[in-house]
DNA sequence: TAGATTGTCTAGCAGTGCTAGAGTTGGAGC
DNA sequence: GCTCCAACTCTAGCACTGCTAGACAATCTA
């Protein structure tokens, strides 16, 4: 039935064309700013044409951090494959400056995702599989390290995004996270 | 002007009553749900009522977490002088899980709020002031390490409100972020 | 007591997420 | 080619949001 195939095809393109203009959205002018009558006008089509795709607006907001989960396990294991420690501490770091809006939707918005679960996201797992990787060296119980480990970047990363931390001491609380965590070992 | 004064008097505690109300209503249904007809229902009153006494709602939420700063500062002054950095540390991650609602509009909303300049609520200087007196000894850079040690338990508490950690390993995560920061000074 | 000030409310605006129901389009079967 | 039916898309609207203008009432001043 080539025709049900095309039209599949169709379907999911315009699915990812509201996925990526909602994420651009976001990028440029914040969360709050996208809007069903926005991101519709911007995708060319009627309101009720994102509810033909998507639940409502979180799920389209989780559309957008599911991509973001991939994102983020594709850079942490590069960067930890060819810099170790510090490279995966910096990638992540740098994620989530670079894409505030997506690093939002995957760790501070509230979300109906299920984390540290059988039912997680795979590529939410393959990012905190990088950073156990990444630690288990210095860890005895490398599941809670991970998890401490983690909260450290990610206090880090949400309070630096929000202005809440000296802008010119990025790399000097980097450096001092990593010398305390490997200190010793 | 005895009548002024009264005035006065009068205006502050319905001022009070807001802020008050507004900090139970989020703790019990969320920040979503605090509206300003729910807000104004509540305190009995009607909504341009709330706008005498706020710009809008988010100044309502800043209310909100100015108490929050001096209750947190509170908090780890006396733990820290009773239980050391230990105490601090689970003091912190104690408030923020007691009262999330007060934890996220003092550290996870988008606020106005001057963070770290010259003009940041005294409340919250003191609060700062307590963690880095609490990590000094194990620092050069007391400054960054207080950046870091806030990070991570800023970390820790609002990847554990938002259920994104395993609960039962809460002092277990405590534990370990001391023992790395301790380790070796 | 008259006038001015302060306080409070009703009613309304523009915007939000979301949906019912009408109308159009285009392929399937004869 | 024509009819029928299913899939699709839109307009219009609901109940809600933050916020405000302007009318009315209460209270203090002189």
């Amino acid at each position: 039935m080539p025709t049900q195939s095309r039209r599949d095809r169709a379907r999911e393109e315009r699915r990812e064309l509201i996925v990526r203009t909602a994420r651009m959205l976001a990028e440029s002018d914040g969360w709050d700013h996208v809007t069903t009558r926005r991101l519709a006008e911007q995708v060319d089509y009627s309101q009720p044409v994102l509810y033909s795709h998507f639940k409502n607006m979180q799920a389209i907001a989780t559309a957008v951090a599911l991509e973001g989960f991939a994102e983020l396990a594709e850079a942490l294991s590069n960067a930890l494959e060819s810099d170790g420690l510090r490279g995966l501490a910096r990638a992540y770091l740098a994620y989530a400056e670079e894409h505030p809006a997506v690093y939002e939707a995957m760790f501070i918005r509230s979300t109906d995702l299920v984390f540290g679960g059988a039912d997680s996201p795979p590529a939410l797992l393959d990012a905190f599989n990088a950073i156990r990787s990444s630690v288990t060296p210095y860890a005895d119980d490398s599941e809670t390290l991970t998890e401490v480990f983690w909260s450290a970047l990610h206090g880090l990363a949400s309070l630096g995004n929000s202005a809440r931390l000296r802008p010119d001491a990025k790399l000097a609380r980097v450096d001092l996270l990593l010398a305390t965590l490997t200190k010793g070992a």
